[in-house]
DNA sequence: CTTGTAATACGAAAATATTCGTATTATATT
DNA sequence: AATATAATACGAATATTTTCGTATTACAAG
């Protein structure tokens, strides 16, 4: 069983966000949207695409000339896995301590309040 | 005024941990302690510790011959940063699901628990 | 003072990530 | 069929990060 670990790049996490967000796309897709944000070439999303493949980040259908890419992890999966990163890295595993970090970097909406408020109590009955 | 991104990178992050901790340290106070967790050559910490005072994350007295570091970034602005960039980027703005997922890690303990549920009081009078 | 030890400085190699030019190929258009 | 268009493949140039060898220097011990 192999461990993949699966931490993209700065510009893999852009390109990725994008697939998620389309479900699949082709490099060109991907590349109009990026060049909206972010000046690059072609070749170079081309490129960067081509090497998540390599890295098992997508996967792509070659059967037609234009190639169709998909995500092969998950948003929630990359998600999780950075956030283990934090809480094994920079907080150390004080999960009370993220969570206090990122409420304090807005005003939460009534509706977020809430809606963290209802996820808490799923807690309540298993903490001893 | 310049605006200081200070977004360490993985290694110069396990340096500025040990020096957050201990306050201040020599090379070989945070060499020893990054040696017992990952393989590494003293001069190799050394360097990494220069370039960091030259991006000034660190701070360093040379008046004697054994340097003292300290960090010129406070853990909490790091982790600041950190989340920042989070919440920009893998998780676009919503704090609430940064949140929930940070709580899926693990299960809490009542005392993280708490602290959250305290915490979230400050909110609920701000949210209209 | 001489020698050994431990520190910093310096530079460059190695590894990784990013960017892009050029070649090749498939497809559509005329 | 010939040509233009648009796609992928490939390799190399850049940039950044990480690593480490070697030189130099300060200091302590003898």
């Amino acid at each position: 069983m192999s461990k993949k670990k699966s931490i993209p790049t700065e510009s893999e996490l852009a390109i990725l966000q994008i697939i998620w967000d389309k479900d699949q796309a082709t490099v060109r897709d991907v590349h109009e949207l990026l060049a909206q944000k972010k000046d690059t070439g072609y070749t170079t999303t081309l490129k960067t695409m081509q090497i998540m493949t390599e890295k098992g980040m997508l996967v792509r259908n070659t059967e037609s000339r234009t190639h169709i890419y998909k995500p092969a992890l998950s948003r929630d999966n990359v998600q999780k896995n950075f956030l283990d990163k934090m809480l094994n890295g920079l907080f150390r595993g004080s999960e009370s301590r993220l969570v206090m970090g990122a409420l304090d970097k807005k005003e939460l909406s009534k509706k977020e309040l809430t809606e963290i408020k209802e996820y808490l109590k799923q807690f309540e009955d298993k903490s001893s």
